[in-house]
DNA sequence: TCATCACCGCTATGAGGGAT
DNA sequence: ATCCCTCATAGCGGTGATGA
């Protein structure tokens, strides 16, 4: 809700909306020589309240908009690429899943490496032939040749292991390179998990997630996005200024055909917006 | 070229809930 | 009770992509 909201001090109170209407209408209305009818003024509040309700509604859009936008920019490699409202949130929801394999992932090698760490290093050879002589469990040398083959199988497993989530993300990156236009909604490189089950042995599906430039530079995207949001706002105002133009000499006209006829839609009654209704309580 | 479709933004409206 | 805000939804029109 953050993404797009004005301090509570610059929006302009109903007050202040009643006010400068009422002053632009009866204006208007004094200088055509028209009396201002209860029903009229009736109509204006609802009118009012209405734009209102409009432009709360906008500023909604605008931030569900700018979530989105903060979404994307957090997506790998949807720099530039665009992505419907539907595809952010099923790669983001991708994403997620992926980033929790991975950290899971992440979690049981740092495990074992623990215990490689305790196993090897926590105790001198000598303290550990020790306890073995004490236990009088076999002969040292055996059980350390043991451990050294245990190790190395493990390392080979490990080696394996390596080369296969090497040798997916390479078919990968080939796949997303020889196919211009997938139609997938997932483009960027992340090898697809399967569903988790509860079975599921953490190093047998390995994530490979390419992390984005956007990630390490999320700052400046926000920076970006801050801008996006003004540059929005600014155009919207030069729509609505174009056209609040437009009426106005339409209105001009309307007066030289027929100087008694005054329309009672004032230029600043456009569908847009509070920016305008300040621009015009200033005229 | 034109019809169709998907996506998007805007407006209007109403419901629900908190504040006064 | 009333007001205000937020949210959801429907409808409409604009726009770009796509296939016949």
């Amino acid at each position: 809700m953050e993404y797009f909201m004005m301090p509570t001090d610059k929006i302009p109170s109903l007050q202040h909306f009643k006010k400068t209407e009422k002053d632009v209408i009866g204006g208007l209305c004094s200088l055509a020589n028209i009396p201002l009818s209860p029903e009229t003024a009736q109509d204006q509040e609802r009118r009012i309240r209405r734009e209102i309700a409009n432009s709360n509604e906008r500023r909604r859009m605008q931030s569900i908009n700018a979530g989105f936008q903060s979404l994307k920019t957090v997506l790998p490699h949807t720099d530039g690429e665009k992505l419907s409202k539907a595809a952010i949130l099923q790669q983001t929801s991708d994403y997620i899943f992926a980033l929790e394999q991975e950290k899971t992932q992440l979690l049981a090698q740092n495990n074992q490496l623990k215990r490689f760490i305790q196993e090897f290093s926590g105790s001198s050879p000598k303290r550990r032939r020790a306890e073995e002589k004490d236990e009088g469990i076999g002969s040292p040398d055996t059980l350390e040749e043991e451990k050294v083959e245990e190790v190395r199988r493990e390392m080979l497993e490990l080696r394996q292991q390596l080369d296969k989530e090497r040798s997916a993300r390479l078919q990968l990156e080939e796949q997303v390179l020889a196919s211009p236009a997938p139609p997938a909604p997932t483009r960027h490189p992340t090898v697809i998990v399967p569903a988790p089950t509860l079975t599921q042995q953490p190093h047998h599906h390995v994530t490979v997630v390419t992390m984005s430039p956007s990630v390490h530079t999320s700052t400046v995207s926000t920076s970006r996005q801050n801008l996006d949001t003004i540059v929005q706002a600014i155009q919207h105002i030069e729509r609505a200024q174009e056209r609040r133009a437009s009426a106005e000499e339409e209105q001009r006209r309307a007066v030289i055909v027929s100087p008694a006829h005054v329309a009672m839609d004032t230029a600043c009654s456009d569908t847009d917006t509070d920016t305008e209704a300040e621009d015009c309580s200033m005229n």
